[in-house]
DNA sequence: TTGAAAGCGCTAACAT
DNA sequence: ATGTTAGCGCTTTCAA
């Protein structure tokens, strides 16, 4: 047992005012570093504070000046990799300016995402970036619209909410220029539901680059999942592969995972991978350059994204009615050899 | 433009008292729930709550309470899909228990991981789960063994602080001795560095259970790496192909994201997985079972894990001189094809 | 340069 | 059943 620094029970800042034998007005104007205090004077209340194991209650604080330094980052899922790299991005922008980020898993549920919303509405938090699908987060936008957020990959141009993504109508017809400039004319889509805002943009830009193209594509190449699990794509490989004369020399999924899957799905069917069938999935996650063979993917620039939507967020905390842009950055098509 | 209800600005307590024509008190009670408040009183506040567009400001009443029932997860990266399944049990029974919980990346860091525990010294957060290396862990311990925290998965046993995890030491043990029984007599290590506790326990079982069996292991064979990257494990590969007719029959990585590098290095070598060599990881994360051949590993309760942890912190928070024990779970070798 | 004192918005003890 | 009031621990005028 030491007898040196070791708090005693809830050590306030008019304790260490007593001790150091000033007002706590000046405990506080040395805590914050006001230059208005005699050097004598500031080393006096340090020692106080050294001695007494003073930790400042950033609570009370945070009451006082009406705010918190945290920001919300919510996803839906944060077991998906696709998430990591965003959130870094978030992360190290917030640092930057003196925020804590913190993240919130909503599992894509309008209720729990709400309840994170209300760590904001209780002024808990001093703002949020929101990457929930497009359909929950248009459950709240209204009521929310009024809150610091901002919505990153997943947004509703219409809801006036800031927002950061990529133009997924654009990347979906390069996949589709690019499996066609390849000679496939047989081009399936395995796609992940609608809920998703991304889901229905590659389906369209998937549409209109094969309609461009003059392709009319079978029914069956388009698979709508409501799942992004490796066991999904492999279900809807295996599924296509049945289709026998009709099956597709290409399948473009729009998560990495699913195209990982599909690539077993068409290999248990008896199909190689990038001969019979060729691949391309979306993301480009960790993984992707290391399965047998290398996915080719379209990459998005997700440290940036997540940089970008921290700045607009903090824009938007300085100054709540500066005009706050929505705004596409670019991706990527990465060719390895699945594709 | 509608007139219904908006937010003006900051309403407060007092607003929403003065509206109804009632005290502060009552509004209070109304608002926790309290049951001596006449059913007409009750219902005169919630109009004007209503009316007013009022949200309880939190930080207020935290201050008040002495608790901000947020408790913090910290973990070394959360890119690693390994913490998504034992974040999502701690979440869960947070939840469950009227808690909120955010989580924080402190990247290994030290400095970051202070940072995170400083939302704790300054009460704006109530506890914290910890799933960062011993290393870095210990380095806070000393002063940090005051707050309410509990280690998850990494722990120190003689830190006095709260833990749950599983035997590592057992279990490496368990995979040597499945390889053994298999016939394998040349086994190689690939192991993650002395940072993290996992390492340096996986390393002394597999020594231990290596020794039991007989064998001395050549020193090449046991490869520590700094890191989890599948190049990682793809570079230790290619250097224990390189070995020749030293060359180990089998290898055993510490983590799946290891061992899948270590396939596609030795596939890379020209080496058949697991016909000339086996290979085992550890975790069984979710692409294990979908990389090809699909991936032998040991799998932890990652869920139970979690729970447990959060189990343990609230049984502290709720008093904090209780005994809170260190927990080990079991785990679970899942045998698939590589091995 | 320093101190006294008024709150920030809420809860809870004490009155009535 | 309801109101009055004293803080929670801090920051920030305002005075000295």
């Amino acid at each position: 047992m030491s007898d040196t620094v070791r708090p005693r029970e809830e050590v306030s800042i008019a304790d260490v005012a007593e001790r150091a034998g000033v007002s706590v007005a000046t405990v506080s104007r040395v805590l914050n570093g006001h230059t208005n205090v005699r050097e004598a004077t500031r080393e006096k209340v340090r020692q106080a504070v050294a001695a007494s194991g003073y930790r400042i209650n950033e609570l009370a604080r945070n009451l006082r000046t009406a705010e918190s330094r945290l920001l919300l980052t919510m996803v839906p899922d944060f077991g998906n990799p696709f998430y990591a790299a965003i959130v870094r991005g978030i992360d190290s922008v917030a640092r930057q300016n003196g925020y804590f980020m913190l993240l919130c898993d909503t599992g894509a549920d309008p209720l729990r995402e709400r309840s994170y919303f209300d760590l904001l509405r209780g002024r808990r938090a001093d703002g949020a970036i929101c990457l929930d699908p497009a359909a929950v987060q248009k459950a709240l936008a209204e009521e929310a619209s009024t809150l610091p957020w901002v919505a990153c990959c997943e947004f509703d141009p219409s809801a006036g909410v800031p927002y950061v993504g990529i133009d997924n109508h654009l990347a979906a017809g390069d996949v589709v220029r690019y499996l066609t400039a390849k000679g496939h004319r047989k081009i399936a889509l395995i796609n992940s539901g609608q809920g998703y805002l991304y889901g229905q943009q590659r389906l369209a830009g998937f549409r209109d680059a094969l309609a461009d193209a003059g392709i009319e594509p079978h029914p069956a190449w388009l698979v709508e999942l409501d799942s992004l699990d490796y066991d999904a794509g492999e279900r809807a490989a295996a599924q296509l592969a049945a289709l026998g004369e009709a099956r597709p020399t290409a399948a473009f999924a729009v998560s990495d995972t699913l195209a990982i899957g599909v690539m077993n799905g068409f290999r248990g069917a008896g199909y190689a991978v990038p001969d019979d069938v060729a691949v391309v999935g979306f993301d480009d996650i960790a993984v992707a350059a290391h399965v047998d063979p290398p996915l080719t993917t379209v990459s998005q620039p997700m440290q940036l994204l997540g940089e970008t939507a921290a700045g607009l967020l903090l824009k938007r905390l300085r100054d709540p009615r500066a005009e706050v842009p929505g705004v596409l950055l670019p991706h990527r098509l990465i060719q390895r050899r699945s594709a």
